[in-house]
DNA sequence: CTAGGGTTAG
């Protein structure tokens, strides 16, 4: 990294002809094409060659745009955003205009690295440039609207509108939509779309029925899923490999183990081959279901079929290794690793770490914490957060406060609400509201979880107006039904009957779904209260008539 | 240059 800026002016990355060769091995990582880049470099002259005005008709020094495209592909599928963007920015400085191409890549790296208003950014300087887009830029720009924003009505608008601009949707842009849609489980509507591009002449592909099928597996309708297999098909639309994979998936989520054996017996006469992912699907399934040396055969079975674990196969093996207790296998495996030539990733030690928090095995964490740092591993957040939960739950929360505050450290919202919920058990009120603006300081986003102590810890303070205000904050991050519990005992010991009945008429009125969580909850807090003995027992049942639409 | 799949924390 450090050679390319210490470099000034730079050299285009792309005037060196073999590098059109690297950007083709995009798997490689990031940081070895850099290396390459380095290296290639110390040979380039360091004076900027490129002449804003070129003589008309010469052909240029500079790379094309093509070449940059090329490149900021490699970069964006080895989910590098950061360096798509120093060569876009780069290709802008040396006068070569970027073309619809171009804007595309850098809009969907963007969206990739979930930076969803930078990708918006792209595409305005696009229309500002007077680069007309083309259908796969207009594609981008659904998957923007609809797997980003989820604001569909946008999504349906590109769809629509593209056409005035001489672009025509194709099976990429739908099956785009449909995906957005089935993410957020609007089923009906992606079969609204599916017959619109039929209707259309649009031909459907795996693609456009595959999140289809995920959308039934994630709402466990397997049944469903497997009668689209059958649609897929009968209309010709042969389902592949990653179809498979989600419905095996489910299968195994849902302990249907011969089911996935069967399709496993089946797939040469189906036309696909189970990969790598398809393998550690089902292994992690065995795995959590306690069947680790079943999970243990598959991976013979995967090897003798050509397919090597990769770090997700290897990170499943060994949180089953741990489910079956054997984490001090699993810790062994990590620190002798280098025995059998073996570099672990940092979410193997994770992984590991927090098994060991589980069983309160805390030593053996801070010894694994240790152990990444001796062989040069960073750890990330998951890795703080996770020794931080192992501290406070071994009862060190000055220690754990100390990491917490110490340099370097990669302090998350998991992190934050460790440490808040013990100091709050603590009953360090002034600590708790610190922490709190520290977070707001740090741009670190509450979720349901902060606002769930937030609003234990207003209520136990008394505080019953902020705590509600507090709950309407947490709307903007989607419904909870377990905030809802936390009102709903905070209140009643608060002795704010009256308010709990006004905020559940509202939450009624808006729709919400209640689930038995908080049916049960209030029961049980009536009941703890002993209101069951006097009059506010009508209040109750007034409450749970309502949930129930009696009312 | 554009679409889908598997692992870890509170």
């Amino acid at each position: 990294m450090h050679c390319l800026t210490l470099l000034r002016p730079a050299p285009p990355l792309l005037a060196i002809p073999s590098l059109r060769l690297l950007s083709r091995f995009s798997s490689n990582t990031s940081k070895a094409l850099l290396l390459h880049f380095s290296n290639l470099l110390k040979r380039f002259p360091q004076e900027n060659p490129y002449p804003s005005n070129p003589s008309p008709g010469s052909r240029p020094l500079w790379p094309h745009p093509y070449e940059y495209n090329d490149l900021m592909s490699a970069f964006a599928s080895a989910g590098d955003s950061t360096n798509v963007l120093r060569l876009f920015d780069e290709m802008k400085r040396f006068n070569c205009r970027p073309d619809a191409a171009c804007y595309t890549t850098v809009a969907n790296s963007l969206l990739s690295s979930n930076q969803p208003e930078a990708a918006i950014a792209v595409f305005k300087e696009m229309v500002s440039s007077g680069v007309l887009p083309d259908t796969m830029a207009y594609t981008v720009l659904v998957k923007l609207y609809a797997c980003y924003l989820r604001q569909f009505e946008l999504a349906y608008e590109v769809v629509h509108g593209m056409r005035d601009c001489g672009c025509k949707p194709d099976v990429v842009t739908y099956s785009t939509l449909i995906t957005g849609l089935c993410q957020v489980g609007r089923v009906s509507e992606a079969f609204g779309v599916l017959d619109v591009m039929l209707n259309e002449g649009c031909v459907p592909n795996a693609h456009t029925y595959t999140p289809i099928l995920h959308a039934y597996c994630t709402a466990g309708q397997i049944e469903e899923a497997e009668r689209l297999v059958s649609t897929m098909e009968a209309v010709n639309c042969v389902p592949n490999v990653v179809t498979y994979n989600i419905l095996i998936g489910a299968l195994s989520k849902a302990g249907r183990f011969n089911e996935v054996e069967n399709i496993l017996a089946n797939c040469q006469l189906k036309g696909w081959e189970p990969d790598v992912i398809t393998y550690s699907t089902y292994m992690d399934g065995l795995c959590k279901a306690g069947k680790v040396d079943r999970s243990f055969m598959l991976l013979e079975e995967m090897v003798s079929h050509g397919l090597y674990p990769n770090k997700v196969t290897i990170n499943i093996l060994l949180d089953g290794l741990c489910k079956r207790s054997n984490s001090l296998c699993a810790q062994s495996i990590l620190e002798r690793s280098s025995e059998f030539g073996w570099r672990p990733g940092v979410v193997n030690y994770n992984t590991v770490m927090s098994r060991l928090c589980e069983v309160g095995k805390y030593f053996s964490v801070l010894k694994l914490f240790t152990d990444m740092f001796k062989k040069g591993l960073e750890p990330d957040s998951w890795t703080f957060s996770i020794v931080v939960q192992g501290l406070c739950k071994a009862g060190k929360i000055r220690k754990a406060k100390c990491l917490f505050d110490s340099n370097g450290f990669l302090a998350n919202v998991v992190a934050y609400n460790t440490l808040i919920r013990y100091l709050y058990f603590l009953g360090e009120v002034e600590e708790v509201y610190h922490l709190l603006d520290q977070m707001t300081k740090e741009n670190v986003v509450p979720n349901h979880t902060t606002y769930g102590i937030m609003i234990e810890l207003l209520c136990s303070e008394g505080r019953f107006e902020a705590a509600i205000n507090c709950f309407s904050i947490s709307l903007d991050n989607g419904w909870s039904p377990n905030l809802v519990v936390n009102l709903v005992w905070g209140l009643v010991a608060g002795e704010k009957i009256y308010k709990l009945v006004k905020i559940l008429e509202w939450i009624v009125k808006q729709g919400f779904f209640i689930d038995t969580c908080i049916y049960c909850s209030l029961i049980k807090a009536f009941c703890w209260r002993g209101s069951c003995q006097n009059t506010e027992i009508y209040t109750l049942c007034y409450i749970l008539d309502l949930f129930l639409k009696i009312r």
